[in-house]
DNA sequence: GTCTGATAGGTAGCGTCACAAAGTATTGCG
DNA sequence: CGCAATACTTTGTGACGCTACCTATCAGAC
């Protein structure tokens, strides 16, 4: 099994963490349990990319955030506001364009 | 037309400069032309990322380039030595699992 | 003759952004 | 107590594609 190399998620990981929260508010430790068991393994985001991004994406006003205190720990559950609805169906109509295009190059030539 | 973001693209270049060498060996400015037609226009990279690019390929010895003059201006052919095709075997396992995993968590939940 | 655009190649510098690594703190289990 | 899991944070780094710019040839328009 080829290792996937970090770097071909630049650009998609705004997409993924806006996806993850679009059915109900999480923190951050739960979405990336949710990318990892919704992509079946695949994706294991380490929390130095997640936590920074879920920030940036605060700042941007893609999403909000609420602190709750659960079982004596601290969480940040984050929710996604109108403009994190409408950023995520670009990034969905981005990443329909792209992976069709790269998979499309990708293709095998035709044999013979 | 929501614009597909540069960075989008990092870590899959080299997929897809590998790919486009696979038929037939090419020159830099075809391979752009390859690509561009080969998505359907979505992928229309610029020679800034190409050219360094194939420099790139060749220092790791994925690619060969050979100097030529055609109608009076310089080609630089470039194609796949062995280890190129294992690295563009291995780019498509990547792409594979990493494209599933993302349309995966990317789709949207069901309805109701 | 001159200008423009397509063809063909090149480089320097920049900015983005995910990652590695390290740290804090709590709960629960052996 | 030691250790793993949960939960969040921050600093620094490096890869790499892009912008902007450059050189050069050839064809066609004017």
């Amino acid at each position: 099994m080829v290792p996937i190399r970090p770097e071909v998620l630049k650009g998609h990981l705004d997409a993924l963490l806006l996806a993850a929260l679009e059915d109900e508010p999480r923190h951050g430790y739960a979405v990336i349990e949710a990318l990892r068991t919704g992509s079946g393994g695949t994706l294991d985001l380490p929390t130095g990319t997640v936590y920074p991004a879920l920030h940036r994406l605060q700042s941007a006003g893609l999403i909000s955030s609420e602190w709750h205190t659960v079982g004596g720990r601290r969480r940040r559950a984050y929710q996604l506001t109108a403009s994190g609805r409408a950023a995520l169906a670009q990034h969905r109509d981005v990443w329909d364009r792209f992976s069709a295009a790269v998979t499309a190059l990708l293709a095998r030539p035709a044999p013979g």
